[in-house]
DNA sequence: CATGAATGAGAATTCATTCAT
DNA sequence: AATGAATGAATTCTCATTCAT
């Protein structure tokens, strides 16, 4: 009978919160973000339409917060000491995590692909807190594979980003045929860091 | 003035369809399909709303005339033998076609990458006249794989469709930081027709 | 501590019931009745949404409740001694107080103008408390006026009706270019007494 | 069977659109704007919501299209000469067209009192066009009054203003009791331009 | 007495599609 | 063949009100 307290709250909110991401998650990799209306989004996650918007001012705003969370692991895998400068087994320990990140949250990258070529995602990739994520990605291999004495860096960064990229969309395309046997995924990972970690 | 015959009636038609798909896939890639309203669509193409329909039975049908006019290409640089089994200079060349339609149409790639994950999307590439590149593509690489000696197949196809699928993306998503010169480009292509071209 | 007297707990609740009005009625005459919620309402007062309903029973009530406030001042302004006569003394005092109300007020005459049009406060207006003062206004003004011996007692009541109208709505609104200084408030106030209570 | 010629559908735009502010404006004075919802308007109009979207991008859009219609005239009376100082023959004429408007057109004044207070409307109306006429008149009105030799302009022009205003909201409102009978408005009309443009 | 999470009806707005001309 | 007015269902979003704690 006693009104709830501060912390009741917070720990609702937060539970709320997850359970309605995950949902929308969940729909939005599976059928496409226009696709989704709040109303579907709301029932699929067991609440009303209103409490949507208690918890995100909007449609987009929700889908931010989904890009945000799903993101926030790559930008932690990446160059964990902040030197700004990576060494062998920094890449290596960068593949692993992606490629077991990617098999594990197929839903979001599902997602991810599906939005980030839209205009508006893009901005907000763009911007803070990814613009660091995204703009050094570049100049940071490319110093990396000088380095390493690779002969044409820049071809080098295509090759890798081709070859974690077009794992990504293989995952969550499914083409009828391919079948992703853990055996394979790791023979796969490691040709990968294989190709990019020892010198050449 | 004699009046037009059948054919140049005709030919007309063929113009406009050519003309509205065109405008429609510019702006749908540019903002996404469901982000393009058939009005706005009708005035980049320059006629009515109701002429649209004229051509097209539906804006989804519009997509579809689009995807399958996109996709009519690699079903010919396929295997043009119709054999059902491939050799190292028809798939050099398939690469060599793939990487050339990827970079003069980047505007229906952007769309198909954006489109091809919605169930409705995916179940109409999935049938006819798709179903046999889609379903073929796997188990004829499968095959070249083993007939050149490759220790490993499956990884090779895996390899072999991620460098491709990859460069899709990465032409499309246009990372800050990339660019890709034509000498890139071209040593990218060779890159791969090498690596999977020349016996193990 | 003994525990608080039934009176402190209705003083309590009465400052409270007051600082909800008066927190209401800045919000609703600076942005409109129906263009203020509940939320910022309560926000604005310093309390929760659900505590409102505990002090009146709707946001409707509410309204009701500021207008019913700011109404009772004209209520016992007008013809102190219930008599349905009124003495030209009166009349004056009448017209001082209600200049010196609109002054004071500017806040709750912006809401009562902008507010008192809309059908469901007009039939609350025209009930009971606010019938007497609504119904009899324009009789007691004719007897007052025919018995002071104006030639057209129905022209001065609109005149003098115009006259106090006019002054809220220009005091409200604002126009650009008007100052209201003090001294010129006075001098209105004083032309008004001046105009209609002499014998002409 | 022949398509309609571009005048005929600039015909029938016209039409329709006159049509659907007639019924705005009626339905907008009678229960205030906020009250009216899109849907409530378009039945009163006799056609479907969509099509008020065809005809006004939004809502306010259609309020702002009712008020400048509606003032329109008044910029038209006020100075017809554009000489920027006004005569006493054009004053006396202002207020008589300004009279027989809020007779005439009471829907419109019930709105516009109604809507007038609310900040956005007023933004609108301190623009253009209307911008002209709301900052001119204060001025142009203390120049006639000193012109005419008036002892206090200041004080003229709020009482000018008020009767003016005031008339305009006593029509508006309708106080039970009030009768405005065609003689009396002569009469009121008569007083005021007795007052204002006889040498003092 | 107090809180704010939760609801659901309804608001504004969009848009694929139809159809009279 | 061509136009664009017209429709109405669906969508995003708001908000007064309820209620468990």
């Amino acid at each position: 009978m006693s009104p709830r307290t501060k912390e009741q709250f917070e720990e609702i909110r937060e539970t709320r919160r997850e359970q309605i991401m995950n949902a929308a998650l969940e729909l939005f990799a599976q059928e496409g973000y226009t696709n989704c209306s709040i109303s579907r989004l709301a029932s699929h996650a067991g609440i009303s339409k209103g409490l949507m918007y208690n918890y995100f001012e909007s449609k987009e705003a929700l889908l931010m917060a989904i890009i945000e969370d799903g993101m926030s692991d790559f930008i932690n895998y990446f160059d964990p000491n902040h030197k700004g400068i990576l060494e062998a087994d920094e890449l290596a320990g960068f593949i692993r995590k992606t490629f077991s990140n990617i098999r594990e949250n197929q839903k979001f990258w599902t997602l991810y692909i599906n939005i980030v070529l839209q205009p508006r995602v893009r901005e907000y990739l763009h911007g803070e807190p990814f613009n660091n994520l995204m703009n050094q990605y570049g100049p940071m291999l490319m110093k990396y594979f000088t380095k390493m004495g690779y002969e044409d860096p820049e071809l080098e960064m295509l090759t890798f980003s081709a070859l974690l990229e077009g794992f990504g969309v293989l995952m969550v395309y499914a083409y009828p045929g391919f079948e992703f046997s853990d055996g394979l995924l790791q023979k796969y990972e490691n040709r990968v860091i294989g190709l990019f970690t020892r010198k050449p």
